[in-house]
DNA sequence: TCACTTTCATAATGAACACTATGGAAAGTA
DNA sequence: TACTTTCCATAGTGTTCATTATGAAAGTGA
């Protein structure tokens, strides 16, 4: 063992000819227009301006590369989304940024419409039961987030005694997921503002303990 | 032209040796399960128990044997959803319902979990556009007539001018939709229903006019 | 019984699928 | 320049896809 770090060290032979990185990009855009099983290697090859082979030897497989794709889709900072939630000043302000962050990135212009965790897989062969595993897990682990944000408000007198946290959190990424749909039926970015701001009535009002 | 019903008249040749309409409910349970797109015609002849010419002579193909099933879950009473959302005792009477009644659809145990329409092809490929194209239809038709239906509630007082109707009836839309995914996903019943009645507080209250 | 019509089971169709074997070209090191 | 390593382009692999040709089987009408 030289190197602890082989990503690092130079490489021999003949370097890519092509941008590991936007090649990604490329795949991720054809995955969030087309679906996972619904996209074949042909189209993606396509889309990423490289060959079969150069697909399979930089990625692994279309499952490998769809999941690379999902952990670049999912967490685009350095904070992840559990995280966010859980740094939020309270449970309720964490729930108006997601309903609004969803709603301006759902109907953005650059991308494709709607969310890639929402709609790549939402039913499928069993071919591709580990990704849509991978889609469950990323839905339920920021809907479980929301909720213990939510039952700390309760516990801290954010929120009061009554309120139900499972049933906000479920509302909340519920909304989350449907605004995905309208966004891929064409509904626009005013009409999905105004139906987080409606929707955000559901929440009870901050409290001071 | 003998008879104007030839589905009435005696057929000539060989009967059917199937069920026609229970090969077609078991179709519909297995686009149901695993989509549109992602449910190949070699599954759908062993979950209907008949052979592949069979299914083409008595279906066309399989668009229409899926626009079939697809009518049949749409529709499966005299009523249709537009209508009932139409003569509901208010726009918010039918938000409830249809919220109430996809908590308690979605969870059912003899049927596979969600929504046919919220998950048979959220994405696909270019060879389901016309699928997915009937599935966006359902839904915008649905969401035009609860929209109407508030607007309505909005021009006769009972809901207050301020009440925005094209926000409501996206919003609950979306819960529709996302509670689809939910149920899929192994929420509950319960849950669903508590997360129903928590959105309704988004609602406003019936008015007297 | 005998045409006639339609369905059945078997098997095969060409196309598309995910994936890869192969050999030469390219770019580095020595 | 010789050599090593890796990548790329071509052309395939076997499998599965939706769909159908074929001929025997099973009914109806005369």
């Amino acid at each position: 063992m030289e190197t602890l770090e082989p990503s690092v060290a130079k490489r021999l032979g003949r370097p890519l000819s092509f941008d590991r990185d936007k090649a990604l990009n490329a795949a991720l855009l054809q995955f969030w227009q087309t679906g996972y099983e619904t996209t074949s290697v042909a189209e993606l090859t396509r889309a990423m301006g490289i060959t079969a082979p150069s697909l399979y030897t930089a990625f692994g497989d279309k499952e490998s590369l769809f999941l690379e794709c999902l952990e670049r889709y999912a967490n685009p900072g350095p904070k992840t989304t559990p995280e966010l939630i859980a740094e939020a000043r309270s449970a309720r302000q964490a729930a108006q940024q997601l309903l609004e962050l969803s709603a301006r990135w759902f109907t953005r212009q650059d991308f494709p419409a709607g969310c890639l965790v929402a709609s790549a897989a939402s039913s499928g062969s069993v071919n591709s039961q580990r990704v849509r595993a991978a889609l469950k897990k990323i839905r339920d682990v920021n809907r479980k987030a929301l909720q213990r944000r939510a039952e700390r408000d309760i516990r801290e007198g954010h929120l009061p005694r009554t309120a139900n946290a499972q049933a906000l959190a479920s509302m909340t990424m519920a909304l989350v997921q449907g605004m995905s749909t309208l966004a891929r039926d064409g509904v626009g970015q005013k009409a999905l503002l105004d139906l987080a701001r409606t929707a955000m009535r559901a929440w009870p009002e901050d409290q001071s303990p």
